[in-house]
RNA sequence: GCCGCCUUCGUCUAGCCCGGUUUAGGACGUCGGGUUCUCAUCCCGAAAAUCACCAGUUCAAAUCUGGUAGGCGGCACCA
């Protein structure tokens, strides 16, 4: 079947597709990534994208993890349609409030004796494994306990010996159809009986994943490549359990910079440290859009709405793709220069607290948004304003005097265009005082020393002590007279 | 080790399904130039993939077939 009549069997409305996070870790691009490319496909199809939080192992989920996780994919956008209500909004689903669900279906299995209860320690099956693997084989469960006899499972159970539940899997050759892939085959006979609860209150992954993607309805089940293994241990479980099943799509995986799988060693992954760097939620989506999609045409910039018109599975990759963060960069950058003078002041704004630079109480919003401003054009990231504009809350600049030399200006030559700089500015009035001004007053000088560097240079570096920084003229009138011709008078005793 | 998947510029990718229109296109990055006191922005330009490799089919293959190699992923009482 092709990519084209796989597609238009779907009906707008019935695409329903979701992300199954567990809250033991923060929200990570590659799950942002996942989550985004489900919210584009069922919006695609004018479906509905749920969040379900699988939190079944209890020892590692926590709180703060969820909160993070969803937090996060509120600041990308990227909203699910249904939930439990709390506060008229919509919780996400969470799998330690269905447990009752997965009892039911456990039970079944247990009744039909498609699963067993399994005697066996961990120790045993972890020595066992390693025997397998020195062998050459495949790890596989023995099915020791697959077959005792009622009487002694009842009389084990009463002594409340540790067991687990496992179930039978069937010897077979399992595919599906992939939508990015394509077909898939594996041999099940290679598993042996997995586990699929630790008791009846405590289903194991592999097991409420199936479960809850019925109840829910998922049509569609799209994730990480890394799943692809497990997809044959949950087509088994839902045919014993005679579940219809989802479509199943495999995204390729995000890889570091060495090609492996994206991992913390790699750097920043979580998105809250991308946030807290200064990278805008729409920098973000439209660079996770493009790790292993393409729209097919050559635009490079969309937006969450427009991804989700041009967005399909079929022009999804097969192979993985590498976290490039100077595309990134890039990216923040065009999406920072978009942004209102406002808008951006209001987001630096907890940068300069954080900095010290001014306190939130009494922070000066007009004078913040003027040099902001002047930064605009050359911020990647937000974070980065800080190492820019920090000059102009400081009342001494700490600078080499070789950053007034001009190229191989003579120190004489130097102490004359100080001088000079100095003379100047100071004869000009308070209220003429703006960039325009200075310009038209400075300009003329610095053509006549015949290269404008030997003026503006000095000018520059004496105000902001920066190899690199805005003009000067722009500096000035930010930092005003009086400040100007105090730093012009720092650089002339630095030269002394 | 076993199972599965993948393989086009440094990176993200287009093209491959329906062989010739491809001197393999775009973007990021890099380099050079213009604007410019510097940086950034903006504009122009360049380098950059014998399409993993080998064999086959064909008048013709990045595109079809087979094989090889390499890479990655998975192999839990985690998800």
């Amino acid at each position: 079947m092709s990519p084209e009549e796989q597609f238009k069997f779907i009906k707008p409305g019935e695409v329903r597709t979701r992300i199954a996070p567990s809250p033991t870790g923060f929200l990570h691009v590659g799950l942002a990534r996942t989550a985004l490319f489900n919210y584009l496909f069922a919006k695609k199809y004018e479906g509905s994208f749920v969040l379900r939080i699988e939190d079944t192992d209890l020892e590692r989920s926590t709180p703060e993890f969820e909160k993070d996780i969803i937090e996060n994919l509120k600041w990308l956008g990227i909203e699910w349609d249904e939930g439990p209500d709390t506060d008229g909004k919509y919780g996400p689903y969470r799998q330690t409030q269905r447990i009752d669900l997965y009892k039911k279906y456990l039970e079944k299995l247990l009744a039909e004796d498609k699963a067993y209860y399994c005697f066996c320690s961990e120790e045993e099956l972890e020595a066992q494994r390693q025997y397998q693997m020195s062998q050459g084989m495949a790890p596989k469960y023995s099915g020791k306990c697959a077959n005792l006899d009622k009487e002694t499972v009842k009389k084990y159970l009463a002594e409340g010996k540790p067991s687990v539940i496992r179930f039978r899997v069937a010897s077979k050759k399992v595919s599906f159809n992939d939508l990015i892939r394509g077909k898939v085959e594996f041999d099940t006979g290679l598993m042996g009986d997995m586990v699929i609860a630790k008791d009846l209150n405590t289903p194991l992954y592999n097991f409420a994943v199936v479960i809850d993607d019925f109840e829910m309805k998922i049509s569609h089940v799209i994730r990480g490549e890394d799943h692809v293994s497990n997809t044959p241990k949950q087509i088994l479980l839902q045919e014993a359990l005679g579940l219809t099943q989802p479509q199943y799509a495999h995204l390729p995986l995000i890889l570091g910079t060495d090609r492996t799988k994206l991992s913390k060693r790699h750097g920043a992954v979580s998105v809250s440290e991308f946030k807290k760097q200064g990278y805008l939620p729409e920098a973000m989506i439209n660079f996770m859009a493009f790790l292993g999609w393409n729209p097919g045409n050559e635009r490079e910039i969309y937006s969450l709405a427009s991804l989700v018109k041009e967005f399909s599975l079929e022009n999804v990759q097969k192979g993985g793709a590498v976290f490039n963060v100077k595309k990134l960069d890039f990216l923040n950058g065009f999406y920072l220069r978009q942004r209102s003078p406002e808008k951006l002041t209001e987001l630096c704004l907890p940068y300069f607290i954080e900095a010290g630079l001014v306190t939130k109480e009494k922070a000066d919003l007009n004078f913040l948004q003027k040099i902001v401003s002047l930064y605009q054009e050359r911020l990647k990231k937000i974070s980065e304003i800080i190492e820019f504009t920090d000059f102009f809350f400081k009342e001494v600049l700490n600078y080499d005097k070789e950053l007034l030399r001009w190229k191989d200006m003579e120190d004489k030559e130097l102490k004359d265009v100080i001088d000079k700089l100095e003379k100047i500015l100071s004869k000009i009035k308070e209220e003429d005082w703006n960039k325009e001004n200075l310009e038209n007053v400075l300009m003329p000088e610095a053509e006549k020393t015949g290269d404008r560097g030997k003026l503006l240079w000095p000018l520059r570096a004496a105000l902001t002590g920066k190899e690199a920084s805005a003009g000067p003229f722009e500096v000035a009138e930010i930092l005003g007279k009086e400040k100007t011709i105090k730093r012009i008078k720092q650089a002339k005793e630095l030269i002394k």
